[in-house]
DNA sequence: GTCTATAGCGGGATAGAC
DNA sequence: GTCTATCCCGCTATAGAC
């Protein structure tokens, strides 16, 4: 893990991502310090700056990226069809990209507070774009007549906050786990919004 | 709020407890200092190490009392009854304990990193109890066969998660609303466990 | 019980050599 | 691009006067 004195590497980047995620999901962006994430990519402190303009970048970037990916593997998605043909791929889609991604999906939800108030607006306004997503499927089915949810804002809300409550306990204990746990969860969402 | 020298109060302590979970709700525990307790609280810093030995002793002994207080209320709910009247009583008496004290649950879900192993592992029994709770209710209605969850514990977590997070985005705008709020998510709860 | 003062440490960020 | 060295600041916790 050492690094030499003058070895020079392009992918200082990317690992400097990694490590700045495994450390400040597992201890907290204020409790991280740039000295144990340079410790941990095997530079030393002042290399780091060379990819990041100060610490609260690296976490805005974070989180930015993170939220940009979920946005556009939605968009890519293209779920169509009926209210709960679209609120099954929603559904299993939310599973599939967060399990893969406990340190982000932590940091997303954990970190908010340590964001600049105009990075937390940044946020903000991804976050609501990602709910308004699922709340816009809710209405469908209202309107269908297949759901019935009294309020398809507070109900996305709390979809959500029960699906990625997942992310929060979820660790690998094998690949067939996660179909088990993809129909668990979509039991309990379809039953939750039907008649 | 600016106190003299020399002036003494014996309802310092609770002031600190009050202060340090409204900042460290803000901000989070490694990004609050005893300073700026000890300043909300109107004190001088050394002040504060009368009443907590050091900074961790005062976010464990929050979050344990939080804890604690959860438990002893639900014991005194004493809920009784079939599966669904169980879990209609269990359902809301979680909104109405979590409502009113957003800092304390906001705390309580996103301090755990913050907590040394040991008083970590004291709290995470403490919640497993909580969880234990629920999962025997939802274990009643399975066999009753008043529900159907493929798996209590999984189901238990899921529906806690979605619960809980209605204190991450609740604000009180109005003591109407807690009624109606209650209400969407005791049907979201109900059928999402039903048969 | 509270104050002032300070010890001792570690933090973010920068400068300049290589 | 990375290193070493360092500035300056704020942190937790303690000591001793009042």
């Amino acid at each position: 893990m050492a690094r030499k004195q003058g070895s020079h590497s392009d992918i200082t980047g990317p690992r400097i991502e990694e490590a700045a995620a495994q450390l400040i999901a597992r201890h907290g962006y204020a409790a991280v310090s740039m000295r144990q994430i340079a410790t941990e990519v095997g530079v030393q402190v002042g290399a780091l700056y060379n990819y990041t303009p100060d610490k609260q970048s690296l976490l805005f970037d974070m989180m930015h990226n993170h939220m940009d990916t979920l946005l556009s593997a939605l968009k890519a998605e293209n779920i169509n069809g009926d209210a709960l043909t679209r609120l099954e791929a929603f559904t299993r889609f939310h599973i599939r990209f967060h399990l893969p991604r406990p340190d982000q999906v932590f940091i997303a939800y954990m970190e908010l507070r340590n964001l600049d108030p105009a990075n937390f607006a940044k946020i903000g306004v991804m976050r609501r774009s990602y709910e308004d997503a699922l709340a816009d499927i809710l209405q469908q089915g209202e309107t269908e007549g297949a759901f019935a949810v009294s309020d398809t804002r507070v109900a996305a809300r709390a979809l959500i906050a029960m699906l990625t409550g997942l992310s929060h306990w979820y660790r690998e204990e094998g690949q067939l786990e996660i179909a088990r746990i993809e129909t668990i969860y979509w039991d309990l969402v379809r039953k939750a919004v039907s008649i």
